[in-house]
DNA sequence: GAAATGACAGATATTGAAATCTGTCATTTG
DNA sequence: CAAATGACAGATTTCAATATCTGTCATTTC
């Protein structure tokens, strides 16, 4: 699959992916899945751009009418919103693993784990702009038109957020705190480098540096004051 | 000291206006001045927004040529960036206030000059956003097209900010630590409150907590860790 | 003669007619 | 009869002709 230019090893964790339909029938013959659909539809999206896929070339990519897309999909943008989706979902799992990984040794302190949370998330949205920018077109351009499916995202991102720091709080690493409310804030703080719309800025080289201080600082925030 | 969807009072003293120029001759017969052609552009941005506004527009409502702007400003765009730097630099002032505001007594704390200069900001911007919507377009569409006089503005924000938490740093009450970094990334942590490309959340009426939250987490980690 | 003007060429934006696309559904297919 | 098809109406996009705007400069004004 794509890899290109240099992407930080924490990364291919991410990579590994679909082919989930592959050995199922002939190929092409095998009986139309919403499945089958997505995996084409993303495929299409990443060739052609999200501005110049429509859903005849979908279609026609998978070897049907158009009419037949529309018995799984309610709507073009219920289609995109659908790829999307799956998208997202694969950027939220390695991001889970590691919010996840509260093993006594394995996890070290929440403190750690949250600079690799948010390390790696920021790697992989710099990732992305860089190496998908078709997918990250369609990704900024759906977050624009129907916000749904990406708050849930959000929610699900903070949620992981928010099990690291009770975790922090459990052990005692950090200072007894709302970890729902201070994970949204963390969110927030970090905003600025896994956001989409700050992309512009990721190519400054002294961006790691910087998401290291913001980090430091809210870490010892977190041990120390409220 | 729950006050929200009302003005905060602090935000008064950037609302004081034109008008500098009101006495000094007849009225329009005086001489052509670069001052008097950016105060009527900006008025006529703020009538017809940044898209319909144009360089004939302009000399009509200042009742001359459009020849005779070009006189002052080298092209459309170098007027507009004018009438932005213009408009950046009062969002500016009221904050250099505070920042500036090192007195003995006055200033308390510089967690508590912090908390009040990004606070302040967030207001401004968050003002902007919901009474000068035409203005505020055409802060956006300056940044995407140029970013030179943004970037001027920014540095100078980090630069307040650095003031202030060198104060903090030489009073003791914050950590010993490298001024402009830190204020770098003060700034990046607390953008979503006040790029203006987060301004979509800004109608959450829990953004005031969140930011509450996210700048409690950074002063204590001035004062604390690093 | 310094400042302002307005006609002008090239660049940009507007417009509306033509082409394409979305979403539906009566019909066909296996 | 469940699944797929493709013709169709209305919505959207494209494209090229047309109109407007930008930036210049020879000329006029005071």
């Amino acid at each position: 699959m794509t890899s290109s230019s240099t992407p930080p090893a924490f990364l291919m964790a991410a990579a590994t992916a679909p082919d989930a339909e592959a050995g199922a029938g002939g190929s092409g013959t095998s009986v139309l899945t919403a499945e089958r659909i997505l995996e084409v539809a993303e495929e299409v999206l990443r060739r052609f751009g999200p501005d110049k896929t429509n859903v005849v070339d979908v279609a026609r990519a998978l070897g049907v009418s158009h009419g037949s897309v529309y018995r799984h999909f309610a709507s073009k943008a219920a289609l995109r919103g659908a790829v999307v989706e799956r998208w997202l979902a694969r950027v939220s799992a390695p991001l889970a693993e590691i919010a996840a990984a509260k093993g006594p040794a394995a996890g070290k302190g929440a403190g750690e784990r949250l600079h690799l949370w948010v390390r790696m998330l920021h790697a992989i949205k710099r990732q992305k702009v860089l190496v998908e920018p078709e997918m990250f077109k369609a990704h900024k351009s759906f977050i624009l038109e129907s916000g749904v499916a990406v708050s849930e995202h959000v929610a699900h991102l903070e949620a992981q957020l928010a099990t690291i720091v009770a975790d922090g709080v459990t052990s005692g690493e950090f200072r007894p705190c709302d970890p729902a409310g201070v994970a949204g804030a963390l969110f927030a703080a970090t905003s600025s480098f896994h956001n989409p719309a700050s992309a512009a800025s990721w190519s400054d080289p002294e961006i790691e540096t910087r998401l290291k201080t913001v980090l430091d600082l809210l870490v010892a925030g977190l041990k120390a004051g409220a």
